[in-house]
Parts: C-alpha cells; structure tokens; sequence
DNA sequence: AACTTGACGTGAC
DNA sequence: AGTCACGCCAAGT
C-alpha cells in the first residue's frame, strides 16, 4: 500500500458538496503517515476517477490558485456545480462544507 | 543515487 | 493581520 494510494482512497470517500483540508486527508490516512504537504504533492498527479477537487485549504483557500489560476476557475466550477459555497473572498465557507467523517462536528 | 521542489500547516515575529 | 521560516517526504530531474 503506497502512500498514493492511501490518499487517493481518502479523497474518494469525501462525499458530494463536502471538502476536506490537505491535513485533513493527511490526518484520516490509516497505516502511513503522510503530511499535509505530502498529499498536496499527491494531489498533484491525481488520477480522474478522484474528486480532487473537494482538497482546499485549512481556511478554505483554493491552493491551486497559487500556481494555476485556470485550475482553480475549474475546481471552483465543479465545487459550485456539488453546491458548495464561497465566501467573498473566494475561499470555501468551510464552517458549512467541511467534512468530518461519521458525522459532522458542527452537529447540533 | 543525490538533489531539488513543492495542490500545506503551524508557529514566531 | 501579514510575512517568514521550517518540518514534512513523494516525485521529478
């Protein structure tokens, strides 16, 4: 089981209209360890079968934004289309769309 | 096989 | 609140 895969695994099960931070994915990541940093670097050869677009930041910020402005137009088309929402700042309002798994930890 | 480079996150100024 | 430095380690060269 290569780290690759193990992240890859964790991505696909964020479910639809959710994102989970880098750290996130990092810290769900069963068996290796694998730093946030890590699965940004993974995250950067992602096959098409993983959303990767539900990976932001801790704050919500589109990362990709930093190095392609054209891939975070789409990331952002794709998380609008799941019915995700940005802030006016152009970040994800993660206080509504983070995920944790096994039940929100907003609940209540 | 050695060296560099980051889709990050945190803490110190 | 905005930099800056640095740990982390898979991939690319």
């Amino acid at each position: 089981m290569s780290a690759r895969d193990a992240v890859y695994g964790v991505v696909r099960t964020i479910p639809r209209g959710k994102v989970l931070s880098y750290g996130g994915v990092a810290e769900l990541v069963e068996g290796v360890y694998v730093s946030a940093r890590t699965v940004g670097r993974i995250m950067a050869s992602a096959p098409p079968d993983v959303p990767w677009q539900r990976v932001v930041a801790r704050d919500g910020e589109l990362v990709i934004a930093r190095r392609s402005p054209l891939m975070a137009a789409e990331q952002r088309r794709l998380l609008a289309l799941e019915g995700v929402g940005f802030s006016s700042d152009g970040r994800v309002r993660m206080d509504e769309h983070a995920w944790a798994p096994g039940g929100t930890l907003f609940s209540e």
